[in-house]
Parts: structure tokens; C-alpha cells; sequence
DNA sequence: TTGGCTCTTAACCCAGCCTTAACCTGCGGC
DNA sequence: GCCGCAGGTTAAGGCTGGGTTAAGAGCCAA
């Protein structure tokens, strides 16, 4: 199932969104504000993020921007009215995807939202997390220039750890990442992420892969002291 | 199906090309800046690229000249203001195949895209990988200098793959290139992949051709000690 | 028509991955 | 001190994906 996030502050046009999608089978999380936005998005792994424009607290733009500065490369979809339409070429240059100016038809939102998600937005390539290093084109990790040998599911789990680093994941977006909505019972997560940091962590100093007592996992670089 | 980018920062326009192209059954993907096209164009096997020339980030002719350097002769059509003409000089000398002066008669862009797509750029005339050599022209393909006998399939798929190469292919990729919409049942790609493995690999002693488990193969040159 | 070629399909094997279950450890509350 | 819970570890077994082989169909040219 798509999941998509919509940062926008008209209310009433944000509730009609997310009714809409919710027919289409589409799972839409809203925040009213920029703030809440990048928030959402730091701390969630969207497959498309909608952003508004003008928004209270931070726009749109600068979500974009600050997202993308993050090594986040989730497709953006700008919304934009019609007389601001110069942004356009400053939405672009800050990282956004496509762009929709209000008023909208919802059939081409959805159109927009699923070709979106086919891909990531292309615009990160490898991914790195201290010494860590994923090749998304190589489909390859390595760590201090070691590779690694990881199987299809340890991979999907790094990649979306890595993506989230150095922000925790919830075992649930796990599971969803990596099987879908049809999740296996008893505890294939925990062998997994076993196996997973038997790869990672293993034959280094420095613990990567951390637990997050009664949520999920985290991957960040530093340790503070006890 | 043919399937092209368009890499178009007017989203109007972008959008008006991608809907009237579908109606021609030809599949468009769309970037809106320079640097997220050349990413698309790394990372996929388009059969023709449409180019703005100017661009956010990075401008047409740049992208153009990075995908020729990198090997990639995919065709080219060169779309420009009618002030700009004069960069028409610069954009042959950089690569293109063809020009489209905006505003275009959508007719007219359907017309060169389905002339170019019957052929290969031709600028590039042979793919190297290692010590693994493809002459496009003559359709023969060399490793260490001894010609290799590979059937026509087998051929496609290491045209893709070295074009690809070092990215890891997808299995689907691999079929839709080599069969398009109609895809056989069963295991023919296994067959082939082992087929051309056996040509290449075999007599050598480096492996090329590797597998990437639950993805697809990829055609790498090193790999690092265990 | 025949021979040679390639492509498709089917059948089979095998390694390695995924799942599952069972047990272990550490911690906090009762 | 005991129990329950959350997470960690390990091993067994089924199963799937990928590799291999061979037979038959289709095609083209002689």
C-alpha cells in the first residue's frame, strides 16, 4: 500500500486529499505545517511527500531543501497557486519532483502520486551512514571499504535504516518496508536484524546498529557516553 | 513500447508531452532538472531522451555531454527556445541527434522520436567492461581479443548490460528489453544469462557476469578479496 | 526437403535464504 | 526472589530462486 504524506494548511483541502486517497487505497499522513512536516518526514519512510508551498512556520520550499540536504530523496510533489507559478523554477532547483497547481484535479494527483512512487527521486545514489556505505546501483554495501555480504531482506532493512539514520524506525515500518502488508508471523524481524548486524557490526569496533527499547532499531554514528 | 525521458523544467509543458505521448502508447518518464535527468539516464535504458536545454541545476547540453563521455549513445532531441537557435551549433557539437524548436507541433516531436528510436545514436561504437569489448556495428563482441559466438539474445542482453554496467539490472528490465510487452513464460532468461555466461566467463579466469540475488546480474570489472 | 541454428519449454538439482520455534539473557515490577 | 516481558541467539527444515541440461519447435537458407 502507498504511503504518502501531505504538508498543507488549508484544512478543508487537506481533508478532501486524504479522504480521496484513503478510496484509492492510498495511506495519507498530514501535517498542517513545515515544522511537523520535516518532522514526519525524519522520522517516517514515505514513498511520495506532497508539500504545499506557502505554509506556516516553514514553506515548503525550505522542507525541500533542508530534506534533501539530509540525503533524503523521497519524490516531492509541490503545490503551488497559480499566480505564485515563478517558484517553479526555485522548486526545482531546491529538489523537487513535479509540481501540481491548485486547483487540481484529484484523478491527476493520483496519476502524479503513482509514477512517483515507482521511483525513488534518483537524486541520491549511495547512501552512507560513518563508515558505512550503501551503492544503491551496485545493490552493494560495504563498510570501511570491506564489502559485505548481505541477503535481499538484510539489504531492504539497511537501505531503509540508512535512509532514516540517524532518526529510529519503528519495528512496524520495518515489517512494511520490507514485507509488505502481508507480515510473517513469530519473530523473522529479530533473525533478521540479527543477521544484519552480525554483517555490520561484527567485525568492527563501533556498534552501528543500535535497539530502541520498545520501538525499533537505529543506526547513528556516535555513542555518547553512559 | 517505446519508452522515453523528458527532461523539462515548464511543468505545463512536461505534463502536456507525457499525456499526449501515452496516447501514442509511448511510456514517459519525466525529470525536471538537469542533474535528476542524468541520474534517470544512468540508471535506466531509454530508448530516446528528450533535452531541454535550459535547466535548473545542470543545463542541456552539460547533461548531453556527460551522457556521451560516460559512453551512453542513447539518441538525443534537443529542445530550444526559437532565441536560443543559435545554440544549436553548440548542441550538435555535443551530441544531439535532433532539434525542436519551442513552441512544437506535438505531431512533429512524435514523428522524430519514432525516427530516432529505430537507431542508436551511433556515436558510440563499441562498449568496453574489463577486458570485455562490444563493436555495436558489427554486433561481435571480443573478450582478451578472442571473439566470442553469441546468439542474438544473448547479445541484447549484454548490450544492456554493459551499458548498465557497473549498476546491477533488473531481471524485468533485462526481459522487457529483450522481449518488449511479450514476455515468454517460464525460465527463458535463465537459459540465456547462462548462455552468455558460459561465452564469457567461462574460458577467462576473472568472473564477470555476477548475480544479484532477488534483483537481477550485473556485468562488474573488479572485485575486492573476501 | 533437409540441415543447422536458435529459442522455448520443461524437468531437475542444489545452495542458500527465510521462517519458525525454542531457549537464553537482562531488567523491572510485584 | 520470582515472574513476565522484551529483545537476542541459535539451529533445523522447508522452500524458493537460480543453475543446468536436454528435447522439441520454429526459422532460414541451401
Amino acid at each position: 500500500m502507498l504511503q504518502v504524506l501531505l504538508v498543507e494548511d488549508d484544512i478543508d483541502l487537506a481533508t478532501a486529499v486524504v479522504d480521496y486517497l484513503a478510496l484509492e487505497d492510498i495511506q495519507c499522513d498530514h501535517a498542517a505545517n513545515g515544522v511537523a512536516g520535516l518532522s514526519l518526514i525524519q522520522s517516517h519512510a514515505y514513498q511520495v511527500i506532497i508539500l504545499d508551498l506557502n505554509l506556516p512556520k516553514m514553506d515548503g520550499l525550505k522542507v525541500c531543501n533542508e530534506m534533501r540536504s539530509e540525503g533524503n530523496d523521497t519524490p516531492v510533489i509541490m503545490l503551488t497557486a497559480r499566480d505564485t507559478l515563478d517558484d517553479k523554477v526555485t522548486g526545482f532547483g531546491v529538489g523537487a519532483d513535479d509540481y501540481l497547481v491548485k486547483p487540481f484535479a484529484m484523478a491527476e494527483l493520483i496519476v502524479r502520486l503513482q509514477a512517483l512512487a515507482k521511483r525513488r527521486s534518483g537524486q541520491v545514489k549511495k547512501l552512507h551512514v560513518a563508515d558505512l556505505e550503501l551503492d544503491l546501483q551496485l545493490k552493494q554495501a560495504t563498510r570501511d571499504g570491506q564489502p559485505l555480504k548481505l541477503s535481499p531482506i538484510a539489504l531492504k532493512l539497511l537501505e531503509l535504516l540508512m535512509r532514516q539514520s540517524p532518526a529510529a524506525v519503528s519495528r512496524q515500518a520495518l515489517i512494511q518496508h520490507v514485507w509488505g502488508d502481508e507480515q510473517p508471523d513469530s519473530n523473522a524481524l529479530k533473525v533478521h536484524i540479527h543477521n544484519l548486524r552480525k554483517q555490520i557490526d561484527k567485525p568492527n569496533q563501533t556498534e552501528l546498529l543500535t535497539t530502541v527499547v520498545g520501538f525499533g532499531f537505529a543506526l547513528t554514528d556516535a555513542k555518547s557516553c553512559p
